[in-house]
DNA sequence: CTAGGTGATAGAGTGCACTCTAGGTCAAGC
DNA sequence: GCTTGACCTAGAGTGCACTCTATCACCTAG
């Protein structure tokens, strides 16, 4: 049966994260070290799509990359972090739910705005 | 009657910007030229907190802080700018609703992870 | 009258998260 | 056999958005 490997660059073209991104997150850790080929070059099993996506989300609600990088570590170790990780997560969830609150209040502001403007828009329109 | 003017610091207390952010502001443009009392220090009306409430959501959303002066810029010209800040709040008002939907999936991400991690937790607990 | 607090300016410094450069290796196709 | 293109490393550079420092002016309470 065939394996599908990558190498670097088809990564980057999947996740949308730069070839330096990449390299940049396995040096500070939000990678784990990557297989290399006979010639050094990096490997990557079909797995590492599944984590930069989840990276990818923990980036858009804020994490932090130290915290990013905090996560990764603890799941390097397996188990015995899950707790911990688990309160992490737990933090940034309850972040969230008030930022997607307030975000969506701010939808509601924008489109007021909006409204606002198209009319005075028409008024203007109107009377000029 | 009595008309309520702030110096700089009552500003900051009441916005939650810092008194070095709120001349850096000004002085990008961000905040129009303020007025001064005879000692030179600025003096603000109650308008301006209205104004960096807004100015504060438009941060919120990542608006980055170029569009933030130019909106404002555009503000203080007046009515003949009013289209062109429609369509500037309008491109950021539909980015925001994908990202509110984007961040709504992440919440049920985090979710189901947590869950997850909650199992596992009582999983070990018990096993072991 | 002086000490403390708040204000002012210009400009330097900070932290984050990349992003790019220089100089090199290596395998494949013409 | 040589060019091309994708890969490698170490380390410098970038852009954003503040944030802080040094130094000075002013006003009010004790």
């Amino acid at each position: 049966m065939m394996v599908t490997v990558m190498m670097i660059g088809e990564v980057a073209e999947k996740t949308g994260f730069s070839v330096h991104t990449l390299r940049y997150y396995e040096k500070i850790g939000l990678l784990p070290e990557t297989l290399r080929d006979a010639g050094g070059r990096r490997v990557y099993g079909p797995d590492v799509l599944v984590w930069l996506e989840f990276v990818e989300r923990l980036k858009q609600i804020g994490m932090p990359i130290r915290d990013r990088v905090r996560y990764a570590e603890m799941r390097a170790l397996g188990d015995s972090t899950i707790s911990e990780r688990r309160e992490l997560l737990q933090t940034y969830r309850d972040d969230l739910a008030k930022r997607v609150a307030s975000l969506s209040e701010t939808l509601d502001v924008l489109d007021a705005k909006i409204t606002t403007y198209e009319t005075a828009a028409k008024c203007n329109g109107a009377s000029r």
